[in-house]
This record gives structure tokens, sequence and C-alpha cells, in this order.
DNA sequence: CAGGTTTCTGATGCTCAGTATCAGATTGAG
DNA sequence: CTCAATCTGATACTGAGCATCAGAAACCTG
């Protein structure tokens, strides 16, 4: 078993950084095997045991390459948010900052509405799974992160300054209408395009 | 040390509901030894024995207190979300429910100037954690659930009907106004009150 | 291509949170 | 006083995450 994965993983590089190829395609199935094994067998019915010895990894190698159980889930959101930043720094200065959020995050409505029976799934399992859901908010922090530097420059304050509260809150508030476009998306399951409840969400807080 | 624990706790109890009473005091000494030993130690540098140990109860006694670490320290947020959406419940009809959100936060700016450092240390503890953090959003979204309810009054819409996004995205940006107004709060070092901070924060969503 | 260095791996053992079970003690009600 | 319900400590278990170690593989360099 060890045997076969190794040598399917090994087959599909050749030219560039070697190792390094190795540790992307190991990653990727890890991905993978844990979003069939947790969809299968749920987020806490599934040992990090299972999903290694699925693999071909030991424990201790598998957790090399993910810190945490929910990492395996959730380290694509990172992308996403390096994603949804660019957008939003690619809008036109014309466009308040709120608006300029509201088209950067049609990044995720796009990609959500090209695959929805997957994006669902994979956010009923976020919502329903607490320790998911916490870490799901965490990596909402760093997505705030990655915005509120624009976010000031378009206010025209300064970042990291502590009294300056207002591009942390407008980031917060975007992302909370997010999240609450999401959750209405998911309890009607799909009936109602994201884009259009997301559309409500934050047309809510300018109306 | 187990025996001293109990008398102690004994001795304050005699009329009404006597286990009932005991149960509260307990829990109640509980939280201050966890506060402590967590200020001391940190949050993960403390173990749930050495809070049993401290407490004069076993491990298991404890766990049926609390059902998690992070409980014991978060429980209390329970309570204020009540106070908070009592206070929201209360506020005027007159009031938009973003201004009625703003002054229901009152209970919280008020509660934390009264005693500034306390506070200052609890949110330190509570921001530099992950597992707590963590925790603390969870908690969060007990409070929108508190509040989603009367906005939905206000707004006019029908509450629980998944593609009304309203009442999750307005709870959800104003919980995200008040972590902003406390982190900024934190950075600072109490200088400028979480009042005006929270002023500041709620306001650029409505500038 | 032969050397040494770096990095990855599996094996092992540990800590700690959280759950389950069980027998004994305590409380409260009839 | 007695019986039922509840609470307790003791014990043992699962599972996540960390630390350590020796061996193997991949990389650089001459």
């Amino acid at each position: 078993m060890t045997d076969a994965a190794r040598t399917s993983a090994q087959s599909a590089t050749k030219p560039p950084g070697l190792r390094e190829r190795m540790r992307a395609t190991v990653r990727k199935e890890v991905v993978e095997v844990a979003l069939r094994l947790f969809s299968e067998q749920g987020f806490d019915g599934t040992t990090v045991d299972q999903i290694a010895g699925e693999v071909g990894l030991s424990r201790a190698s598998l957790f090399r390459y993910f810190g945490t159980k929910e990492d395996m889930v959730l380290q694509g959101l990172e992308e996403t948010g390096r994603q949804i930043a660019e957008a939003f720094a690619a809008r036109p200065d014309t466009e308040r900052p709120w608006e300029a959020l509201r088209r950067a995050f049609d990044v995720l409505t796009q990609a959500n509405e090209q695959a929805p029976e997957q994006a669902l799934s994979y956010l009923r399992m976020l919502q329903e799974t607490p320790s998911l859901r916490a870490r799901h908010f965490e990596k909402q922090l760093s997505w705030q992160a990655m915005l509120e530097p624009e976010i000031a420059r378009r206010l025209g304050v300064s970042a990291d300054q502590p009294e300056e509260v207002g591009p942390n809150a407008l980031s917060g508030a975007a992302l909370a209408c997010l999240d609450a476009a999401a959750t209405g998306w998911v309890a009607c399951g799909g009936a109602v395009p994201l884009a259009v409840l997301l559309d409500r969400a934050m047309g809510t807080l300018t109306e």
C-alpha cells in the first residue's frame, strides 16, 4: 500500500524541482482522500490514522504536511483569500470600498456556482462541524488581514494604527455578510444563487 | 485539600435549593481559579488537572460542570449575550436597527470601562490564545442567534426563512464591529475608550 | 559520479483533552 | 426511614498533536 502510493506519486514527476513536486502531489492527494472520507463518515468520525493509512503515509509524516486535521480541508482557503484580496486591489478606485469588496467576492460566487453540488456539501460540512467552523473563522481573520491594507489605503487612513478601527470593521462586516449569504445558500439548498444572497446581505448594510 | 474546599463551599449555603446552590458556588469558584491560573501560566500552559486539583474536584467531575476547558472562561459570555439581546429589544422602535444595536452594546462598554484593567487582560487572553479565540467566535454565533429575531421584527421580515439573510448579515456585521473595537481597544492598551472605538467602527459602515 | 549535507520518513512514546463506565456516597421526597 | 435520583471519584479508553531518533532518499559540489 505504501509502495503503491509512492510509485504512483513518483511516476507523475519528471523535470524541475523534484522534491517540491512530490510534496505538492502528496498534499493534493491528502486533501482528496480527506474530503472523501469526511463526506462519507463525517469529520469527527474520521481519524487521522485512517487518512494516513489510505494515503500511504505514517501519521507523523502526515502532520508534517498539515499541522492540524482541520488544515487538510481548510488550507485551500488561504489561497482563496489571496485571490479575493487580489481581486479587491484590482477594482477601480472610483468604487467605494464596500462596492469593491462585493465585487471581489465574485471570485467566490463564481467558483461556487460552477460546481454547486460540491460547494454545497463542502460548506455544509464546514457549518455543521463545530471544530471546522471554529478554524474557519480563524481563516477569515487571515482574510481580514489580507484585505485591510487596501481598505486602509482607500479610506485614506494609515494601517497598523491601533485606534484606526475602520479597516478592521469594514473587512469584518463584509465577511460577516459573506458568511450570512453562505449560510442562507446552504439552508435553501442552493435554490437562490449565492450572488443574489450576497447582494441582499451586503445591501442591508447600506440601504 | 478536597475536604477544605468542600467545607468552605458547604458553609456558605443553608436554606433553599441546596444542591443547586452548591453547584452555582462551585461553578463560580472554578471560574475564579481558572482565570487566575490562566493569567499566571497562560491558557495552554495550564492543565485541567491543575484546575481540578486546586478547586478540590476530580477531573471527571470538573468536566460535568464545564464541557470544555474553554467554557470555564467563556460560559459567562452566554449571560452577557442575553443581556445585550435584552437591551436591544428594549430600545425604542424609532431607532434604526443599527443604531439600536450600537446602544445595546453599551452593556459591554460600560461593564468594561468599569473595570478596565481586568477587562483588558481578559480580552488580551481571548485574542492571544488561538483555541479561545476560536470558541469565542462560536459564542458570538449564539449572540447572533439571540439578536436575529428582534432584528427580523424591526426589519419587517419573517425570521427563520433561509433566503432572508438580512438579520444574519446585520447581526454579524455589528458583532464584527464590536470585535474590531475590542481589538483596537486592546491594541492601544485602553488609551481610547471602547465606546469611542465602537462608534468609529460602526460609523464606518453607515458613513 | 562520489562525496557530504540537508531534508524527509516511519517508528516510538509521550501529554493532554474529552468520553464512558461503575460503584459508593449524598441529597431529597414520600 | 426508605427509596429513587443525583453527584462524586476512580479507572480506563480514544484521538490529536508534539518530540525524538535512526535510516533513507534527494540535493549540491567538486
